[in-house]
DNA sequence: CAAGTTGTACGAATTATTTCGTATTCAAAT
DNA sequence: ATTTGAATACGAAATAATTCGTACAACTTG
């Protein structure tokens, strides 16, 4: 199978994140998008080229200024990093993990219809 | 708040499940317990000593076995590592991390009741 | 008690990741 | 045309994390 061991570090998973959500960016979009203060543009690009050797971006070098794509799928990679976190840190319970997350303040009353509906559809 | 930032690493996580588990462990009964072909005790014990130094764990000096003990809280410290990843990997949406932990891993029957019944009880 | 075994201590090597500095190229503007 | 600005390339420094080697202390046991 191809995309075997994708594992993303979290610098790269940050400037995929902007890929997934702009489609395609350059350089100068994704820093600006990440809006770091403490890191400067060439970290920004070294990075997205490192993504780039690994086989985790395109670029058109078309025009002088390059533009970004995401090659790794955005699900694919969620569930790799969902599965690495079940496996690693709730000894392979989904539903611990499931419950760890939703006992936070961070799902609100629709998130929470949102997944008993989708509960309801795993039926 | 005590606790504030935890944030153990992965070598580091691997131990401190063992310690949950276990409630107190020696060095060799943790490194057997994660039974690892690729590294020698002495980074189990390396890796256990940073965490005592880190404040994560205490342990009992008196015999010449140190016996060592988990002093992050479990649930604390699933919160923790949950909140990042649902920010960095789902901009914030629990829902979408819990969706995508369901479709994947295949949650067993009771698993998906067991969460049915956890969202009701969240009302 | 001497030899072997099991343990801790801890500096240092290795590996991974992030960050930066600087050279160079290209294009636009003066 | 020259300067200026914005871009890439890329080695190397800085930082973080893991792994190991080795010294030494404390038990075992023959």
């Amino acid at each position: 199978m191809t995309n075997h061991n994708i594992k993303p570090t979290e610098g790269e998973m940050e400037i995929l994140q902007v890929l997934w959500q702009k489609g395609n960016a350059t350089v100068r979009e994704v820093h600006e998008a990440l809006n770091k203060k403490d890191s400067g543009y060439t970290t920004t690009l070294k990075l997205m080229q490192i993504l780039h050797e690994k086989g985790m971006v395109e670029r058109d070098t078309n025009q002088k200024t390059h533009i970004y794509k995401a090659l790794v799928s955005q699900d694919k990679t969620e569930k790799q990093l969902v599965n690495k976190m079940i496996d690693n840190v709730f000894n392979g319970s989904a539903a611990r993990l499931v419950m760890q997350a939703l006992g936070n303040h961070s799902a609100s009353a629709d998130e929470i219809d949102e997944i008993k509906k989708y509960l309801d559809s795993l039926r």
